[in-house]
DNA sequence: TATAAAGGTTACTCTAAGGGGAAGGTAAAG
DNA sequence: CTTTACCTTCCCCTTAGAGTAACCTTTATA
Protein backbone atom coordinates (compact mmCIF):
# COMPACT_ATOMS: atom_id res chain seq x y z
CA UNK A 1 0.00 0.00 0.00
CA UNK A 2 1.21 3.95 -0.40
CA UNK A 3 2.23 5.65 2.32
CA UNK A 4 -1.45 7.87 2.65
CA UNK A 5 -2.89 4.71 3.32
CA UNK A 6 -0.26 3.32 6.28
CA UNK A 7 -0.06 6.56 7.72
CA UNK A 8 -3.97 6.38 7.83
CA UNK A 9 -3.82 2.51 9.39
CA UNK A 10 -0.96 3.70 11.63
CA UNK A 11 -2.44 7.01 12.80
CA UNK A 12 0.23 9.08 11.65
CA UNK A 13 0.87 11.87 9.64
CA UNK A 14 2.54 11.00 5.61
CA UNK A 15 5.25 13.87 7.21
CA UNK A 16 5.90 11.51 10.10
CA UNK A 17 5.67 8.56 8.45
CA UNK A 18 8.00 9.40 5.91
CA UNK A 19 10.51 10.71 8.37
CA UNK A 20 10.57 7.57 9.66
CA UNK A 21 11.53 6.29 6.38
CA UNK A 22 14.13 8.44 5.46
CA UNK A 23 16.22 8.04 9.04
CA UNK A 24 15.55 3.49 8.73
CA UNK A 25 13.24 3.24 11.03
CA UNK A 26 10.59 1.77 8.83
CA UNK A 27 11.75 1.78 5.35
CA UNK A 28 9.75 0.04 2.48
CA UNK A 29 10.73 -0.96 -0.60
CA UNK A 30 10.27 1.85 -2.82
CA UNK A 31 9.05 1.43 -6.87
CA UNK A 32 12.15 1.83 -9.17
CA UNK A 33 9.74 3.15 -11.43
CA UNK A 34 7.69 5.53 -9.78
CA UNK A 35 9.47 6.15 -6.71
CA UNK A 36 6.65 5.32 -4.32
CA UNK A 37 6.85 3.81 -1.35
CA UNK A 38 5.27 0.41 -0.86
CA UNK A 39 4.22 -0.83 3.09
CA UNK A 40 3.41 -3.86 3.88
CA UNK A 41 1.26 -4.88 6.60
CA UNK A 42 4.15 -5.39 8.24
CA UNK A 43 5.23 -2.28 7.99
CA UNK A 44 2.08 -0.90 9.42
CA UNK A 45 2.57 -2.45 12.62
CA UNK A 46 5.58 -1.35 13.48
CA UNK A 47 4.26 2.43 12.78
CA UNK A 48 1.89 2.39 15.14
CA UNK A 49 4.19 0.32 17.34
CA UNK A 50 6.22 3.62 17.21
CA UNK A 51 3.34 5.85 17.26
CA UNK A 52 2.32 4.08 20.42
CA UNK A 53 5.97 4.49 22.06
CA UNK A 54 6.00 8.12 20.74
CA UNK A 55 2.98 8.84 22.86
CA UNK A 56 4.74 7.30 26.17
CA UNK A 57 7.19 9.88 25.39
CA UNK A 58 9.67 7.55 24.26
CA UNK A 59 12.19 9.17 22.18
CA UNK A 60 13.07 7.99 18.10
CA UNK A 61 16.28 6.47 19.53
CA UNK A 62 14.13 4.76 22.52
CA UNK A 63 11.93 3.77 19.75
CA UNK A 64 14.53 1.98 17.94
CA UNK A 65 15.75 -0.36 19.99
CA UNK A 66 12.16 -1.17 21.62
CA UNK A 67 11.46 -1.99 17.90
CA UNK A 68 14.35 -3.91 17.95
CA UNK A 69 13.95 -6.00 20.64
CA UNK A 70 9.75 -5.89 19.48
CA UNK A 71 11.09 -7.87 16.23
CA UNK A 72 13.62 -10.13 17.82
CA UNK A 73 11.83 -12.96 19.29
CA UNK A 74 14.28 -14.25 21.57
CA UNK A 75 14.58 -10.81 23.14
CA UNK A 76 14.96 -10.89 27.26
CA UNK A 77 12.22 -8.95 28.67
CA UNK A 78 14.52 -6.90 31.33
CA UNK A 79 16.23 -5.26 28.62
CA UNK A 80 12.91 -3.52 27.73
CA UNK A 81 11.65 -2.82 31.18
CA UNK A 82 15.41 -1.23 31.94
CA UNK A 83 14.36 1.05 29.18
CA UNK A 84 10.88 1.44 30.73
CA UNK A 85 12.27 1.88 34.14
CA UNK A 86 15.04 4.66 33.43
CA UNK A 87 11.89 6.45 30.81
CA UNK A 88 9.91 6.27 34.31
CA UNK A 89 13.03 8.29 36.42
CA UNK A 90 13.14 10.53 33.95
CA UNK A 91 9.66 11.32 34.19
CA UNK A 92 10.45 11.61 37.89
CA UNK A 93 12.71 14.24 37.64
CA UNK A 94 11.00 15.70 35.22
CA UNK A 95 7.72 15.82 37.80
CA UNK A 96 9.84 16.93 41.21
CA UNK A 97 11.36 19.75 38.84
CA UNK A 98 8.10 20.73 38.02
CA UNK A 99 6.78 20.84 40.83
CA UNK A 100 9.13 22.80 42.71
CA UNK A 101 9.01 25.53 39.86
CA UNK A 102 4.98 25.59 40.22
CA UNK A 103 5.48 26.32 43.90
CA UNK A 104 7.76 28.85 43.35
CA UNK A 105 5.63 30.55 40.62
CA UNK A 106 1.86 30.46 42.63
CA UNK A 107 3.78 31.59 45.59
CA UNK A 108 5.05 34.82 43.50
CA UNK A 109 1.43 35.02 42.06
CA UNK A 110 -0.17 34.74 45.35
CA UNK A 111 1.70 37.95 46.49
CA UNK A 112 0.64 39.48 43.32
CA UNK A 113 -2.00 42.15 43.55
CA UNK A 114 -2.65 41.86 40.09
CA UNK A 115 -4.20 45.34 40.05
CA UNK A 116 -3.20 48.62 37.97
CA UNK A 117 -0.63 49.34 39.82
CA UNK A 118 3.08 49.18 39.49
CA UNK A 119 4.28 47.44 42.67
CA UNK A 120 5.00 43.63 41.88
CA UNK A 121 6.33 41.10 43.95
CA UNK A 122 6.91 38.76 40.87
CA UNK A 123 9.08 41.52 39.00
CA UNK A 124 10.91 42.11 42.38
CA UNK A 125 12.00 38.39 42.62
CA UNK A 126 13.10 38.07 38.88
CA UNK A 127 15.43 41.50 39.52
CA UNK A 128 16.52 40.09 42.98
CA UNK A 129 20.01 38.98 44.29
CA UNK B 1 33.03 46.12 30.10
CA UNK B 2 33.14 43.28 27.98
CA UNK B 3 31.16 40.51 27.32
CA UNK B 4 33.10 38.11 29.37
CA UNK B 5 32.12 40.34 32.62
CA UNK B 6 28.95 40.90 31.70
CA UNK B 7 28.08 37.43 31.21
CA UNK B 8 30.26 36.21 34.98
CA UNK B 9 28.59 38.70 36.69
CA UNK B 10 25.20 37.72 35.53
CA UNK B 11 26.08 34.09 35.98
CA UNK B 12 25.09 33.54 32.03
CA UNK B 13 27.48 31.81 29.31
CA UNK B 14 28.97 34.30 26.46
CA UNK B 15 27.51 32.30 24.22
CA UNK B 16 23.85 32.84 25.61
CA UNK B 17 24.49 36.26 26.51
CA UNK B 18 25.99 36.86 22.56
CA UNK B 19 22.79 35.38 21.73
CA UNK B 20 20.49 37.36 23.57
CA UNK B 21 22.16 40.65 21.87
CA UNK B 22 21.79 39.64 18.50
CA UNK B 23 17.95 38.74 18.54
CA UNK B 24 18.01 42.09 20.56
CA UNK B 25 16.48 41.35 23.55
CA UNK B 26 19.68 43.23 25.68
CA UNK B 27 22.01 44.86 23.56
CA UNK B 28 24.75 46.91 24.35
CA UNK B 29 26.92 49.73 21.99
CA UNK B 30 29.41 47.80 20.18
CA UNK B 31 32.66 49.80 19.73
CA UNK B 32 32.74 50.98 15.81
CA UNK B 33 36.58 50.59 15.77
CA UNK B 34 36.57 47.05 17.62
CA UNK B 35 33.52 45.64 17.03
CA UNK B 36 33.18 45.04 20.93
CA UNK B 37 30.38 44.98 22.63
CA UNK B 38 30.03 47.51 25.66
CA UNK B 39 27.80 46.32 28.89
CA UNK B 40 26.45 48.91 30.83
CA UNK B 41 25.73 48.15 34.73
CA UNK B 42 22.22 48.20 33.80
CA UNK B 43 22.54 45.50 31.20
CA UNK B 44 23.86 43.12 33.69
CA UNK B 45 20.61 43.76 35.95
CA UNK B 46 18.80 42.73 32.42
CA UNK B 47 20.72 39.86 31.83
CA UNK B 48 20.37 38.92 35.59
CA UNK B 49 16.65 39.29 35.33
CA UNK B 50 16.81 37.20 31.90
CA UNK B 51 18.57 34.37 33.49
CA UNK B 52 16.19 34.36 36.28
CA UNK B 53 13.38 34.16 34.50
CA UNK B 54 14.51 31.36 31.95
CA UNK B 55 15.19 29.36 35.45
CA UNK B 56 11.83 29.46 35.89
CA UNK B 57 10.67 28.17 32.60
CA UNK B 58 10.11 31.50 31.16
CA UNK B 59 10.44 31.44 27.43
CA UNK B 60 12.65 34.13 25.38
CA UNK B 61 9.51 35.47 23.78
CA UNK B 62 7.93 35.45 27.69
CA UNK B 63 11.49 37.17 28.88
CA UNK B 64 11.28 40.10 26.39
CA UNK B 65 7.46 40.64 27.42
CA UNK B 66 8.48 40.37 30.87
CA UNK B 67 11.70 42.65 30.70
CA UNK B 68 9.43 45.47 29.10
CA UNK B 69 7.51 45.28 31.83
CA UNK B 70 10.31 45.47 34.13
CA UNK B 71 11.45 48.67 32.53
CA UNK B 72 8.46 50.08 32.64
CA UNK B 73 7.96 52.01 36.04
CA UNK B 74 4.36 52.37 35.41
CA UNK B 75 3.20 49.02 34.52
CA UNK B 76 0.30 47.35 35.84
CA UNK B 77 1.21 44.48 38.06
CA UNK B 78 -1.82 42.33 36.59
CA UNK B 79 0.30 41.75 33.68
CA UNK B 80 2.82 40.61 34.91
CA UNK B 81 0.46 38.12 37.19
CA UNK B 82 -1.40 37.08 34.17
CA UNK B 83 1.75 36.34 32.43
CA UNK B 84 2.67 34.18 35.49
CA UNK B 85 -0.64 32.58 36.05
CA UNK B 86 -0.52 31.11 32.18
CA UNK B 87 2.67 30.01 32.87
CA UNK B 88 1.57 28.04 36.20
CA UNK B 89 -1.58 26.83 34.20
CA UNK B 90 1.16 25.52 31.45
CA UNK B 91 3.03 23.71 34.10
CA UNK B 92 0.10 21.89 35.98
CA UNK B 93 -0.78 20.81 32.03
CA UNK B 94 2.50 19.16 31.62
CA UNK B 95 2.47 18.10 35.12
CA UNK B 96 -0.96 16.14 34.57
CA UNK B 97 0.14 14.57 31.56
CA UNK B 98 3.89 13.02 32.86
CA UNK B 99 1.54 11.76 35.53
CA UNK B 100 -0.43 10.08 34.01
CA UNK B 101 2.37 8.60 31.43
CA UNK B 102 4.35 7.40 34.72
CA UNK B 103 1.16 5.76 35.98
CA UNK B 104 1.02 3.83 32.39
CA UNK B 105 4.48 3.03 32.61
CA UNK B 106 4.55 1.88 35.87
CA UNK B 107 1.68 -0.45 35.28
CA UNK B 108 3.53 -1.69 32.67
CA UNK B 109 6.91 -2.19 34.19
CA UNK B 110 5.35 -3.96 37.56
CA UNK B 111 3.82 -6.01 35.53
CA UNK B 112 7.30 -7.55 33.38
CA UNK B 113 9.80 -10.06 35.09
CA UNK B 114 13.00 -8.68 33.50
CA UNK B 115 14.01 -11.57 33.20
CA UNK B 116 15.51 -13.65 30.24
CA UNK B 117 12.71 -14.52 28.74
CA UNK B 118 11.04 -13.26 25.93
CA UNK B 119 7.83 -12.93 27.03
CA UNK B 120 7.55 -8.88 27.78
CA UNK B 121 4.23 -7.22 28.41
CA UNK B 122 5.35 -3.60 27.50
CA UNK B 123 6.32 -4.85 24.28
CA UNK B 124 2.37 -6.21 23.98
CA UNK B 125 0.92 -2.79 25.04
CA UNK B 126 3.01 -1.26 22.24
CA UNK B 127 2.20 -3.49 19.95
CA UNK B 128 -1.47 -4.01 20.50
CA UNK B 129 -4.71 -2.28 19.34
C1' DT C 1 59.76 44.45 22.26
C1' DA C 2 58.26 40.19 20.42
C1' DT C 3 55.19 36.88 21.22
C1' DA C 4 51.94 33.95 23.40
C1' DA C 5 47.72 33.63 25.82
C1' DA C 6 43.29 35.31 26.70
C1' DG C 7 39.31 37.22 25.08
C1' DG C 8 36.65 39.41 21.44
C1' DT C 9 34.04 39.14 16.52
C1' DT C 10 31.19 36.85 12.76
C1' DA C 11 29.56 32.82 10.56
C1' DC C 12 28.43 28.11 9.91
C1' DT C 13 26.64 23.72 11.56
C1' DC C 14 23.99 20.94 14.96
C1' DT C 15 20.42 19.63 18.19
C1' DA C 16 14.41 16.73 18.15
C1' DA C 17 10.94 15.53 15.54
C1' DG C 18 8.81 16.61 12.27
C1' DG C 19 5.47 20.84 9.86
C1' DG C 20 4.79 23.72 5.81
C1' DG C 21 5.17 24.46 1.24
C1' DA C 22 7.20 24.46 -3.63
C1' DA C 23 8.04 22.06 -7.88
C1' DG C 24 7.04 18.28 -10.41
C1' DG C 25 5.78 13.24 -11.47
C1' DT C 26 1.78 9.59 -11.21
C1' DA C 27 -2.75 7.53 -10.75
C1' DA C 28 -7.52 7.40 -10.59
C1' DA C 29 -12.02 9.51 -11.49
C1' DG C 30 -15.24 12.22 -14.21
C1' DC D 1 -8.75 14.72 -21.79
C1' DT D 2 -8.60 17.01 -17.75
C1' DT D 3 -9.14 17.67 -13.01
C1' DT D 4 -8.12 16.03 -8.61
C1' DA D 5 -5.72 13.39 -5.38
C1' DC D 6 -1.59 11.44 -4.10
C1' DC D 7 3.23 10.67 -4.46
C1' DT D 8 8.32 12.29 -4.70
C1' DT D 9 12.46 15.23 -3.29
C1' DC D 10 14.19 19.48 -1.51
C1' DC D 11 14.53 23.37 1.37
C1' DC D 12 13.33 26.38 5.22
C1' DC D 13 11.43 26.81 10.03
C1' DT D 14 10.86 25.81 14.93
C1' DT D 15 14.01 26.47 20.72
C1' DA D 16 17.79 28.34 22.82
C1' DG D 17 21.72 28.26 22.51
C1' DA D 18 26.52 24.87 22.06
C1' DG D 19 30.50 23.88 19.35
C1' DT D 20 33.89 25.11 16.22
C1' DA D 21 36.62 27.78 12.76
C1' DA D 22 38.85 31.76 11.12
C1' DC D 23 40.34 35.94 12.34
C1' DC D 24 41.12 40.31 15.20
C1' DT D 25 42.41 42.84 19.74
C1' DT D 26 44.14 43.30 24.25
C1' DT D 27 46.95 41.86 27.95
C1' DA D 28 50.70 39.28 30.16
C1' DT D 29 55.06 37.41 30.03
C1' DA D 30 60.02 36.19 28.57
Amino acid sequence: MNIGKASKLSDLTVKATRYYANIDLVKPKQDSQTGYRNYTQEDVLKLKFIGKARSFNFSIDECRDLLSLYENENRPSKEVKKITLEKISEIDKKLNDLKALRKELSYLANNCHGDDKPNCPILEALSKK
